[in-house]
This record gives structure tokens, C-alpha cells and sequence, in this order.
RNA sequence: GGGGCCGUCGUUCAGCCAGGUUAGGACGCCAGAUUGUCAAUCUGGAAGUCGCGGGUUCAAAUCCCGUCGGCCCCGCCA
């Protein structure tokens, strides 16, 4: 070893020890005859003193380092004197008084400097990554994935899973997000392609017979990125045997219970809340509500059908529905921001949004006034006060959810009524098994086509399958999804009824699962198991902005590697060689 | 596929709307000074094809068009 302490572990109980550290020059302050260096690692950071009287030549080395030098020196641990503390460093009452000094390696000057307030662009960040995880929070949060990943390992080998890896070349299940492919070169015109999750193959680790599976699985797809989506990610991957619901939520909130407590000894509620799909739609607009705030969707309908408001009338006689939010103080808006916010509610699809102030005397301020009765209004919203703004959307249910979910979002940041020391998990259930695409003019599975119907729910396939609810359950975060899953279904049956249903031939079936189905007839025990989002929990617990600071070499928006420049073109002959032959007009790469 | 914001010394910003001397500040870098700093300080210095291409103009960082790149969002993400 060519340290005997790190750089975060030297304190009072040290001193007089004869040390060695090695770490990167933090920073160099020249004083002429003294010069003091911070030298850092992943563990901290440590003064040490070069004094031009003690060692003349060591003096002068020193004065050649610059930001960044990789160092090791030895010295004495050495009480600070009076006055020159520093209590903001846990090692800031010593310094090392140096014997001798060991340049490792030099650093040119760097495009930005090792700071956790980086102040720099994150394009820089990511080209330059070696440095960016150099910075104190970088490593933090990588730190936190490694505990994350340790912790739940650990938890999970204690309740008898079995780790598994599943392959990484797969089979293309067209359904869903785009697959990522690879060419076979020994299958001239075939394709692997590389996992979405590895759902069918845990399921048929449950028909295998290992009854508690568990991975830690990189998933890939090829959809555009956001925030917190990356083209290849990390689940926390699970599924068991014989077991119901109830077990799997349970088990999942214990883990993500004992994740926060141990890390960040946050203390998550116990239960977890939980909502069905209809009520989180229903009072917040959306299938992954953020409750840190309240701001939920009114109802109105009731009011509107005998209003003289023909807009509100018109709606709820076609089969619609009147809400609403009350947004507090909102009638101090002026009228701009109202005409922006109805802006802003026509771009996420309404028609329109009605708008009405209750002024401080409690009678309704609004161009619409003319049509409403102040009284049954008033009734109709007995949580709205005198200064608040009331704005409704009437259209159909998921118009009005979908504008009204996103409003209540963009109204919670403006009028910060986010809190932030607030956790609110949440568990989502009972799922409609099917939405209707208009698109395609059949049903598509709102999960994905292997998660079973509630038992009571199984008539309703034949007469009203868009009315069905399946076993699947979500977990929210702070309006995060974190995962998701769901008892699957065991029984060849109702599997093939569900194909059916989304109009997936026999022979599409046959072709794209057929494995599965065969599984399915050959002694499928009753399972069902989840997914969660490690990079989006690390996000979360990591209070950082984006996915991409939890992953150590993330993708940026056009899904490229600003370090490495991947993707990039091949040589020819690695082309000719898997029998493929690009579309494009981009030069390939020279071999 | 669509909408928005951004691109100026190594870095981060100002300048652009209202075109006109040597494009300016801070940090970093280089040199010198400095024996108790920890955002060290003081003095001096170097450093920019204003993302790229085209256009308008006597004159373009500035106005117009195109293009490339980064970020955010919609679509998409069973």
C-alpha cells in the first residue's frame, strides 16, 4: 500500500503518528515560506503544511504542485495551532506536517475544477466524466447505489431468493417500447435483442421450479430520454411462487422501508397508503400522484348538470364530466395569468378552461358569473374561500384527468406548495387490464399482457373487458412511479383468452411467446413479482435532479456517450461480415 | 416527428432587443511577492475565427435563413 490512512480518517486521537496518505491535490495555498496543500480522496480531505524553515527542499517541490497532482506524502499528525482550526473538516483540527513528498503523476490544467457547486455545463460533466466523479457528490451518490444494491441483496438472500442472471441476447418481443438489437453474425439476417425487463424469463424461473427469483437486472429501450428516463437502466428485479398480492406488497415495502431507514434514517409510513387507479385518477388526474401536496380535482359534475353554463351542461349530457381546482389566494391572479393558464390547459388538450374568482366579499368574479347561482356553487365546493380561484375542464374523463392532473402539478411548483421534507410513497392498484387504442381500434394491455384479472373481474372479460381490474399494483414516490408488477397469469387459458382479447393471433402468439405457452401447460405454479427503479429510487433518496447523476456513465438526450462518442459507424467489413448494409449516408469509420 | 430554452477566452457569465473604437468581468492558467491559509491575499501577464455555413449591410457576436450540439417538454416509454 502506498498510504497507511486515507484522507477523511486523521483526527486528534492521531497525533504524533508518522502517516502516509496519497490523494489528488484539492487545492494549494502559497504563503511563500509555508505552503499548504488539501490533498483529497474518496474519504476527505487533509491539510498538510510545507514549511520552508523545517525542510528547505520539500518546501520547494511542493511549490511545483498544482490542482489535481496525484500525491503521496508522509508526515507527522500535527495539532493545528490555536486560531487555525477549521471545524467545517471532519479532519480540520490536525494537519500533516511533511517528511517527504511523492509526485504519483501530473495533471494538466482542467476544463473545470473538482467543486461539488459545479459550475459548469453538464455536456462538459459528461465528456470529462473522470473528472465529474471526482466531486465529493458524485461519489456520494454512487456510494448510496452500491449500499442500495448491498442492502437489497442482502434482504432478499435472507427471505430465500435466488439471484439469476437472465441473458442479455434475447428474443424481440415487438410489443411495447422499441427493442435495442443486435445482428446475429452466425444467423445471417437475425436478430437478438437486448432485454426490455426480463419478465418472461423470471416467469419461467417460477414454472422452473427456483420459487423466489431476485436480479438486479440492466434493462434496455429504445425510446426517447427524459429526465428520468435512460435507454438502459437497472431494476430491482423479483418474482415468487404461491403467492398473493398481499405478500409481494408486503415484502416490497419492508425493503423499501428498511432502504430509506438505513441510509438516510428516513422513516417511510407503515402501511404504505394505498389508492386504487380510479381514485388516484379521480382525485388527482393521474395514475402517479404526488401527494406532498393537497390542490386535489373537485368534482363538479352534480352542479353542472342543472347550471345554465351551456359548456358545463353540454359536457356532462354527452357523457362527460365537470372538475375543477380550487387554487388557493388565486383570486389575487391577474388576468394575464389567468389567459396563460388556460394556455396551458389547451396545450395539454382541453378545450378550454372556465375560470372564477370568489372575491373577498364571497360573490363569483368571472365572465361566466352571468350563468352560475353563487349559493349552490358555493355548496357544491365547500372547501373554496373567499380569494380563491376556481378553474374547471368539461370534456370527457380522461381529457379532464389528464388536463387537470398536469395543471395541479405545474400549480403545485409555481405556488410552491411542494413541501420537500416530505416522503409520500404510494401504493397504485387495481389497474384496468385493457385501455382502448383509437389508434390501432383495439384493446392494449395497460401493464402488460401476463398480468392475471381479479378473480371477480374474469366474467367481465366476455361482457365488458374494458371494465375488468387486474392484480397489478405500482409504487409511487413523490409522483415518481418506482415500480410496478402484478400476480401474472398462470393458466394457459386465460392466457390465450388475453392474446385473444388484444387480438394477437394464435399464431403471432405461437410465434412471439410460444415458449411461454408451452411453460404454462406444463405445471405453472400460481406467481407474481414486481420491478422497481433503482436508478429512479437512487434519484430520490440521492435528492438529486436527474437519473443520469446516479448513473456513472449515463446516455445524453440523442442516447450518445459524450466521453466515448458511442454509438458510432463501423468498418465495412464488420458490416459485410453480420450481412447487413445501412440506409444512411454517413461515411462508416475507417477500419 | 413536434414545441421551448441555450451556445461568446480553459470555465462561467455580460454585451445582442436598438449593428459602428483595441469584445468585458469573475474563476482558472502563467510570472512575481508573501510564514497560518482553508473561496488565501497582493501585483503583473497571456488567453476568444463570438458553435458552424450562408445572407442582408459601407459595417454583423448583434438582424435574417439554414445547420450542428446540449438541456427541458409533448408524442413515445406493453
Amino acid at each position: 500500500m502506498i498510504r497507511s490512512h486515507s484522507c477523511g480518517e486523521l483526527s486528534l486521537p492521531q497525533v504524533g503518528q508518522t502517516v502516509t496518505l496519497a490523494g489528488w491535490v484539492a487545492s494549494r495555498r502559497d504563503h511563500g515560506g509555508v505552503i499548504f496543500i488539501d490533498i483529497r480522496d474518496r474519504y476527505g480531505l487533509t491539510q498538510i503544511v510545507f514549511d520552508s524553515e523545517e525542510n528547505a527542499p520539500l518546501h520547494a517541490v511542493a511549490d511545483r504542485l498544482r490542482n489535481e497532482y496525484v500525491i503521496s506524502i508522509t508526515g507527522k499528525v500535527s495539532v493545528r495551532p490555536d486560531e487555525s482550526e477549521n471545524l467545517h473538516l471532519p479532519t480540520g483540527r490536525i494537519e500533516i506536517r511533511a517528511q517527504t513528498l511523492e509526485l504519483l503523476n501530473e495533471a494538466k490544467p482542467l476544463p473545470f475544477s473538482v467543486e461539488d457547486d459545479v459550475h459548469t455545463s453538464e455536456s462538459l460533466r459528461l465528456e470529462h466524466r473522470y473528472l465529474d466523479l471526482r466531486r465529493p457528490k458524485m461519489q456520494q451518490l454512487l456510494q448510496l447505489r452500491s449500499q442500495v444494491s448491498h442492502l437489497t441483496r442482502q434482504y432478499l438472500h435472507e427471505k430465500q431468493f435466488i439471484e439469476v442472471e437472465t441473458p442479455i441476447l434475447t428474443k424481440s418481443t415487438p410489443e411495447g417500447a422499441r427493442d435495442y438489437l443486435v445482428p446475429s453474425r452466425v444467423n445471417p439476417g437475425d436478430f437478438f435483442a437486448l432485454p426490455q425487463s426480463p419478465q418472461l424469463f423470471k416467469q419461467i424461473l417460477m414454472i422452473g421450479g427456483l420459487d423466489r427469483y431476485f436480479q438486479i437486472a440492466r434493462c434496455f429501450r429504445d425510446e426517447d430520454l427524459r429526465l428520468d428516463r435512460q435507454p438502459e437502466f437497472t431494476q430491482i428485479d423479483l418474482e415468487m411462487s404461491f403467492v398473493e398480492r398481499e405478500d409481494i406488497m408486503q415484502l416490497i415495502e419492508d425493503l423499501i422501508r428498511l432502504l430509506f431507514k438505513d441510509t438516510k434514517h428516513i422513516d417511510l409510513p407503515n402501511p404504505i397508503p394505498r389508492l386504487t387507479y380510479e381514485e388516484a385518477m379521480s382525485r388527482y388526474g393521474t395514475d402517479k400522484p404526488d401527494q406532498r401536496f393537497e390542490l386535489l380535482l373537485q368534482d363538479l359534475s352534480e352542479f353542472a348538470k342543472t347550471c345554465d353554463f351551456q359548456v358545463f351542461r353540454r359536457a356532462i349530457e354527452s357523457g362527460g364530466m365537470v372538475k375543477g381546482l380550487i387554487i388557493p389566494k388565486g383570486a389575487a391572479f391577474t388576468r394575464n395569468r389567468i389567459d396563460n393558464l388556460i394556455e396551458t390547459a389547451k396545450e395539454f388538450g382541453a378545450k378550454g378552461l372556465a375560470w372564477v374568482k370568489i372575491n373577498d366579499e364571497g360573490q363569483l368574479d368571472s365572465s361566466i358569473a352571468k350563468f352560475l347561482n353563487t349559493a349552490a356553487l358555493r355548496e357544491a365546493l365547500p372547501s373554496a374561500n373567499p380569494g380563491d380561484l376556481l378553474v374547471f375542464v368539461a370534456d370527457q374523463a380522461t381529457t379532464v384527468h389528464q388536463v387537470l392532473g398536469r395543471l395541479r402539478l405545474l400549480l403545485g411548483e409555481e405556488l410552491q406548495l411542494v413541501d420537500r421534507t416530505r416522503w409520500e410513497p404510494l401504493w397504485v392498484t387495481d389497474f384496468p387490464m385493457f385501455e382502448y387504442d383509437e389508434a390501432s381500434q383495439r384493446h392494449v394491455a395497460l401493464h402488460h399482457p401476463f398480468t392475471a384479472p381479479h378473480p371477480e373481474d374474469i366474467p367481465l372479460l366476455d361482457s365488458a373487458p374494458l371494465e375488468a381490474k387486474t392484480l397489478a399494483y405500482d409504487l409511487v414516490l413523490n409522483g415518481f412511479e418506482l415500480g410496478g408488477g402484478s400476480i401474472r397469469i398462470h393458466s394457459p387459458n386465460m392466457q390465450e383468452k388475453v392474446f385473444d382479447l388484444l387480438k394477437i393471433s394464435k399464431e403471432e402468439a405461437r410465434e412471439k411467446f410460444g415458449f411461454l405457452l408451452d411453460a404454462l401447460e406444463s405445471g405453472a405454479p400460481p406467481h407474481g413479482g414486481i420491478a422497481l427503479g433503482l436508478d429512479r429510487l437512487i434519484m430520490l433518496l440521492g435528492q438529486t435532479e436527474s437519473i443520469r447523476d446516479t448513473i456513472p456513465f449515463p446516455k445524453t438526450q440523442k442516447a450518445q456517450c459524450l466521453m466515448t462518442h458511442a454509438p458510432s459507424s463501423v468498418a465495412p467489413e464488420q458490416l459485410q461480415e453480420l450481412s447487413i448494409r445501412t440506409t444512411t449516408k454517413k461515411p462508416t469509420a475507417d477500419s
